[in-house]
DNA sequence: CAGGAATACTTGCCGATACAAATACTATAC
DNA sequence: GTATAGTATTTGTATCGGCAAGTATTCCTG
């Protein structure tokens, strides 16, 4: 029966969870990202923004919405935006009622090329990740990424 | 009783499970890295590169051996071990048995630094992390980055 | 033991991202 | 209705990190 100790250095349960994490996050992140920019030229980030945008209710979101969901600053999203409107994939409108704001979606071919990326990824995240568990258990990691940042698993 | 479909898009809570894993790593390591930079001026990897050195058998580590530690790329390591040294942290010693090769050393302040940063990292990594789990969970945690990347526990 | 392959590390260059300042527009106060 | 404060986004600048090429040293092969 181990017992953790308050106040001193990490225990080695609780080192093989924590650096755990931090290792296997930055491998299946990697590889995932690796191969996304390998069949599909888009970074994760960039996949990201455009499955939000797919996936937003009109189609369309503004510029502070679409950065907090890919966990981006805004300058960080403009340029990614920028990149992804040069490619294409993206256009940004004029927000009507209120000019300030713009509203980016997703143009034809951004649309596409998200079809494909996705069926890779999706089989990406699967083989790397979701398949080491059962259901239950995926239950539980969901639980536990509320505990830790409720709200986390959130749609 | 929800079925998970084989082909289809990512189900609900295996949606729940990668994401929330992806935004409470993210969302930690981004508070953590923010923490130890205001406090002890130091980034996250700088971090792990002092205490990787401290827990290494003879206090010393070749660059390589370091950069696969710290999950860094060779000249990504490089540069971080040359700002470290320019704040008097780490020592850099050719090699003597293998001269092309350098060995790491903490110097007396650099031992002074982690120490110092080592109090933080670890309160913070308990109250954002650790502490949302009891034992068991930890060691269910540690059991799953397992699975997903051999190793990943290891010291 | 010479010549070529392999290894350890650094450097040149570039892309991605963050923070802070700038710009453009809106809302509020009086 | 003007001035002020607030909000949405972009731009200027700097840092971090990666890849590929370069340098120094060691290993291997004949």
């Amino acid at each position: 029966m181990q017992q953790i100790p308050v106040n001193s250095i990490l225990a080695s349960v609780e080192l093989a969870a924590w650096r755990g994490l931090l290792r296997a996050h930055s491998a299946v992140v990697h590889e995932l990202d690796t191969e996304l920019q390998t069949l599909h030229d888009l970074s994760l980030h960039e996949y990201e923004v455009l499955l939000t945008l797919a996936e937003a209710p009109d189609g369309k979101l503004r510029m502070t919405e679409l950065a907090a969901a890919v966990l981006l600053s805004q300058s960080g999203l403009t340029r990614l935006v920028d990149r992804l409107a040069d490619a294409g994939s993206i256009e940004r409108a004029r927000c009507e009622d209120d000019r300030r704001g713009l509203n980016a979606t997703l143009t034809r071919s951004g649309r596409k090329r998200l079809a494909e990326a996705r069926a890779t990824h999706r089989v990406g995240v699967r083989a790397r990740f979701l398949d080491h568990f059962d259901e239950a258990e995926l239950r539980a990691l969901a639980g536990f990424w509320e505990r830790v940042l409720p709200g986390a698993t959130a749609e």
